[in-house]
DNA sequence: AAAATATATTCTGTTTTCTGAATATGATAT
DNA sequence: ATATCATATTCAGAAAACAGAATATATTTT
């Protein structure tokens, strides 16, 4: 069924907490300790969107080292929700994507960054 | 919160029924009778969803004579659900927007047309 | 005013989803 | 091999959403 299938994918991202780790993914890829830091949530948590999130197909995994990292698997589904904040009176300025900036293999939240002492953008916390 | 009222949004809409009642109004209005016949459901259960819908703004409703006529308050909601069903991967073509042609006041669904026996295009049905 | 029609609302049992705690796994460092 | 860190999984109770039945309301017709 067309609707079922439909629903069922609005209904992955119908959740306050998947709107929030896919607008920190943005389009870049975060680790869970990025996500626990940028959306303040804890660990167990976010895993367990994250997991609802894989699932539905919307995001994928690779492992690096002890991080696993995260990412949309198509980008378009941010315009969806960006689509659905305009529907909802949201100006696009207040959703803002604010996809990590993360150069391949580090993390630059807090936690990695404390890890990371030095790092050029560290200022940017 | 901005991620909870996109995500209510989404909630909204996340139900196949509610997805059917959409795409069955597209950009045009249509009474309940005809949502009951398009969708192939139980008028209360119709009714509950609407409900639903008009809760979250977004549908309206106007009453003429004993009908009431339901219309989507904002049409790009209907490029919401478009963009979604490419999401998971239904083609265009299979997600056709069958807005009920209503030439204003009067209802072309079969129980309506019944009524209005000899109506012009009664062979659509 | 009574009957009929179109639609709305309320209630209730059932299923789903959330939330949080506890624990498990897999990788690296010591 | 042990400890530690990052993340995943499982489980259980609480809250919310659904689905269906029954019933109420508003409007028109008679």
């Amino acid at each position: 069924m067309i609707s079922e299938s439909i629903s069922s994918l609005l209904r992955a991202i119908s959740q306050p907490a998947r709107v929030d780790i896919l607008l920190a993914l943005g389009t870049g890829e975060a680790c869970v300790c990025h996500l626990e830091a940028a959306i303040g949530q804890r660990q167990a948590y976010i895993s367990q969107q994250l997991m609802a999130l894989r699932e539905a197909g919307i995001v994928t995994s690779r492992r690096d080292g002890r991080n696993i990292y995260y990412q949309i698997k198509d980008p378009s589904i941010l315009d969806l929700i960006q689509q659905a904040g305009k529907l909802s009176g949201i100006s696009e300025s207040e959703l803002a994507i604010s996809g990590p900036v993360i150069s391949h293999g580090e993390c630059s939240c807090p936690k990695c960054a404390a890890e990371t002492a030095g790092c050029p953008d560290e200022s940017s916390f």
